[in-house]
Parts: C-alpha cells; structure tokens; sequence
DNA sequence: GCCAACGTTGGC
DNA sequence: GCCAACGTTGGC
C-alpha cells in the first residue's frame, strides 16, 4: 500500500521545524495532541507516511518542510504525568486514550510556503488547512495537494 | 489583542 | 440526548 500524506501543526515558539532539525535523531514524538479527530488520524498513520510541518499562530503561517512516520501510534505518557501540561487523568498506561507517533525530519523547504500563497493555488481549494473554521492540528493531505505543495516548495 | 469557529463539558 | 456555557485554536 502506497504512503499516505499528512499535515501536522505546531506553534513555533513551542516546537519548531528548526527545533527538529536539532533533537536526536532529529526525530520527535508528536505528543500532546488532545483532539480525537486528530488521534484518530494518527492511529492510522503507517511507517514511511509523509507529513508536511506546519508553523501555526507564526509570522506568517507556512508550510516549513517534510517529515516521516517512523513509529505508528503508542500511548502518548505525557497524559499520565500529573505535572505536565496534557496530563489527561483518564488516560493511564493499562489504558491509553491519547497517543502519539515519532516522526523523523525529512527536509526543510529552502522557502516556507506562506498560507496566503496555498490560498492562491485552484488545485488546494479543498484543502482541509484551507477550510474556513478549520482547526485539527493533524489532518489528512491528497495525493494530489501534496504534488502542488511540493512543486510550490520548488523540488 | 480580538474574535470566529469549533470541540468539549455538564446540567437538565 | 439537547444545548448553553466554556475553553481553545489560530488567523488577522
């Protein structure tokens, strides 16, 4: 089965496409999502998909670069951590309600492709980033979305 | 900082 | 099960 395309948000000021390029491996786990629309997608992401990196609330909205799924969903722990920010007290490690997969840096875009520069695009009008109200931090792209933002970002 | 759009919560 | 109130997201 051929490789699904994805969209994953973050805030720049909290985990950026550059902060990714530093960490470990360059690999991160995409934890914190509490969305169920957005878990539900990252249940079904597989090992190889493709995911576009999106700066949300940054000056200005872009698509920043690519990266991969290298490990399908498993509980996301930072549900279970009093102390953190998404502690979750329904979800435990016998029973997991949120979770998260790892994804890998694949490459940055030599320039980010702007959000009002996708909204001139005919062939990204169904876009779900471009949907008016649209808010899941974790969405999935078309074949064919992903063909015009990849040839937007000039490869 | 504003606020529209949306998801979630909880009283009934 | 309805829906008002509330909290969050995220563009502007």
């Amino acid at each position: 089965m051929a490789h699904r395309y994805w969209l994953m948000k973050s805030e720049p000021s909290a985990f950026s496409i550059q902060d990714l390029r530093k960490v470990r491996n360059q690999t991160t786990s995409w934890d914190g999502v509490r969305n169920f629309q957005a878990r539900n997608f990252m249940r079904t992401m597989k090992k190889g998909d493709r995911v576009l990196f999106y700066h949300s609330n940054a000056e200005p909205p872009a698509v920043m670069g690519v990266a991969e799924v290298v490990t399908e969903a498993y509980p996301d722990d930072s549900a279970f951590n009093p102390k953190d920010i998404h502690y979750d007290p329904r979800s435990t490690p016998a029973r997991s309600l949120w979770d998260m997969v790892d994804i890998k840096l694949v490459r940055i875009f030599p320039a980010p492709i702007p959000l009002d520069r996708l909204r001139q695009e005919p062939g990204l009008k169904r876009m779900e980033l471009l949907r008016k109200g649209s808010r899941l931090s974790v969405q999935p792209v078309r074949p064919e979305e992903w063909k015009i933002v990849l040839k937007l970002a000039g490869s």
